[in-house]
DNA sequence: TGCATTTGATAACAAATGTTATCGCCAACC
DNA sequence: GGTTGGCGATAACATTTGTTATCAAATGCA
């Protein structure tokens, strides 16, 4: 799993091993739950195989926020960091295998990391993309219709729309599960 | 204007004096524009009097996505750590008093600082909240009314509903200003 | 002060979207 | 192999939201 990442480090084979030590393989089935709602975040996912969403109760009706694939990692991020409950849910959509890392690891390798030049400016890039990829996630929805937005999920992250039920995608976009197969219903007509 | 936030950083006076030096103070009408789309953004602006939105051109309406007032600061910050073309365009909506620093001294500041752990930290959980921020506000578009949006601004960020034209707030919440006009009405009758 | 411009409210109608209910398909499970 | 439950399509109706137009009030400026 993790020899493909191997050049994207300038480590030394001891700190490498060292670091993807701290990570623990597992299966587990469709639907399983990684965290709770309220759960304080102790834990970052890495992904072999598989597919995960992240989703919260708004009202008695699930909310989907996110959806992860292979090589990404997932977390509650917000919890994890700050040590309070966690708002989301997160949970596997399709069996999956997973890496997980204990917050206590994978704080003591940032912590190193920091102090690497060209590492630390990684990490801080990450950071930026994932803010970057928020603040477009928000103006495409106070800009473009559901419609536009599912095309442009399509178009953009065709792994959704492939490997993801429905209903699912329907509360990502914000809307009722009726209108989303109204939209794709238009959409084949053209 | 930053001997306020003087001692929230452990740094010689020297540092600091050579830090604040080289910002430039412009005192500007309202809607003075300070960068255009597709401008590549050189400059960081910190403001300290007046009001600031961010907006985009979408299919020739104006898209209004970001409000900034007194202590905050503004940019094109994809464009001006990229170096490429900002989608955005920035704008006061009053009369401010602006501080701006260029793209060459902020970055030699923020090298320096970058080897200074705590200040490191505290410039990526800046980063991080920014994250947090812009998750919430795509949350709240997909689980959210435009009322119950509205009904949040005014809870959370007063200043917007006072200080900005509906018009600016009704883009911003992703709606029409007739509809904008109708929630408050409606809000009011209750 | 007076005029022009911007801003906001409202009405009337059109389009988009939600809700509830029904039906059919398909996959999982005995 | 049959049954069950989840998923998605569709219809009918209700509600929300957008569009266009008009007017009044507020604001900025000469």
């Amino acid at each position: 799993m993790f020899e493909k990442f191997r050049n994207k480090f300038k480590l030394s084979d001891e700190q490498w091993n060292n670091y993807t030590a701290c990570f623990n393989r597992i299966e587990v089935p469709s639907k399983t739950p990684l965290l709770k709602e309220k759960e304080v975040s102790k834990k970052m996912f890495l992904i072999e195989k598989g597919c995960i969403r992240v989703w919260f109760n708004n009202d008695g009706k699930e909310i989907t926020s996110q959806f992860f694939f292979e090589n990404e990692t997932v977390g509650s991020i917000e919890s994890f960091m700050k040590n309070v409950p966690s708002p989301t849910n997160i949970e596997t959509i399709e069996p999956s295998i997973l890496w997980w890392v204990h917050k206590n690891d994978l704080d003591s390798i940032l912590s190193e990391i920091k102090e690497i030049p060209h590492l630390r400016d990684m990490f801080i890039n990450k950071i930026f993309e994932r803010t970057f990829d928020y603040m477009k996630y928000f103006f495409t929805t106070i800009k473009d219709t559901p419609q536009q937005r599912y095309l442009n999920l399509i178009k953009e992250r065709p792994q959704i729309v492939k490997r993801v039920p429905q209903h699912y995608i329907a509360s990502y976009l914000g809307v009722s599960t009726v209108h989303l197969s109204r939209i794709k219903n238009k959409l084949v007509k053209k």
